[in-house]
DNA sequence: GCGACAG
DNA sequence: ATCTTGTCGC
């Protein structure tokens, strides 16, 4: 796929976002996705699965692949999706809710990687970034403090302060959930800078690169 | 033309 | 993304 057609793509599927969140939507198990690199173009794709209430994992899956795909902002997606839908695809435990390491509605094409993921996968999903990719205003200092990302005039995000003292994480809606309950739902997650969900995905993906 | 630009 | 443990500070 060359980056033009991946482009087309992206704009193909962002008609399919949805930002409301399904009546009685609850989250009992909490997905954390993330993609280890290697030195070479080698890439581990994990997913871990937590309870949302007590944190403890409940289903992981590692799938080892190949970037085959160039790193091109705003075309990241490309990169992780393939090893990353594969490990969904071999989880036992379905999860209510995806969180990945990056955009999703807060994008240049309002199409980031949680976007992409949940559509594909019809599952709501969130984005969490550690770096914005627009301006931003700082959100005061204090856990749950935050401002909303504007771009073109829309609220596509919010910079939200999961600790206080540390940089806020930047939060956006990726698919079948409203920003508010996507912040909502990545606090519950933080007891440190970034959600536990991430955390624990990164851990595996990279102890599955040894 | 020159920067900006998730991981 | 990755190279990387301890250390300074609240």
């Amino acid at each position: 796929m060359t980056p033009e057609e991946a482009v087309a793509e992206q704009e193909r599927l962002r008609a399919f976002v949805r930002t409301e969140t399904d009546p009685g939507f609850a989250v009992r198990h909490v997905a954390g996705l993330d993609v280890a690199y290697a030195d070479d173009d080698r890439v581990v794709g994990a997913v871990v699965v937590l309870d949302a209430v007590t944190l403890e994992t409940v289903d992981t899956a590692v799938v080892a692949g190949v970037a085959d795909f160039p790193y091109v902002p705003g075309l990241f997606a490309f990169r992780e999706l393939p090893t990353l839908l594969e490990a969904l695809d071999r989880l036992t435990v379905r999860p209510d809710l995806l969180v990945c390491d990056g955009q999703g509605l807060a994008h240049p094409r309002r199409f980031g990687l949680a976007c992409h993921i949940g559509v594909l996968t019809d599952l709501p999903s969130v984005g969490v970034a550690k770096t914005p990719m627009g301006h931003f205003e700082m959100p005061a200092d204090a856990r749950g403090a935050g401002t909303d990302l504007v771009d073109d005039g829309e609220v596509v995000g919010r910079a939200l302060r999961t600790r206080a003292g540390v940089k806020p994480v930047f939060v956006s809606v990726g698919h079948r959930i409203d920003l508010d309950r996507a912040c909502a739902e990545v606090l519950r997650l933080c007891s440190v800078r970034l959600p536990e969900t991430t955390r624990r995905a990164d851990a595996l993906g990279r102890a599955h690169l040894r």
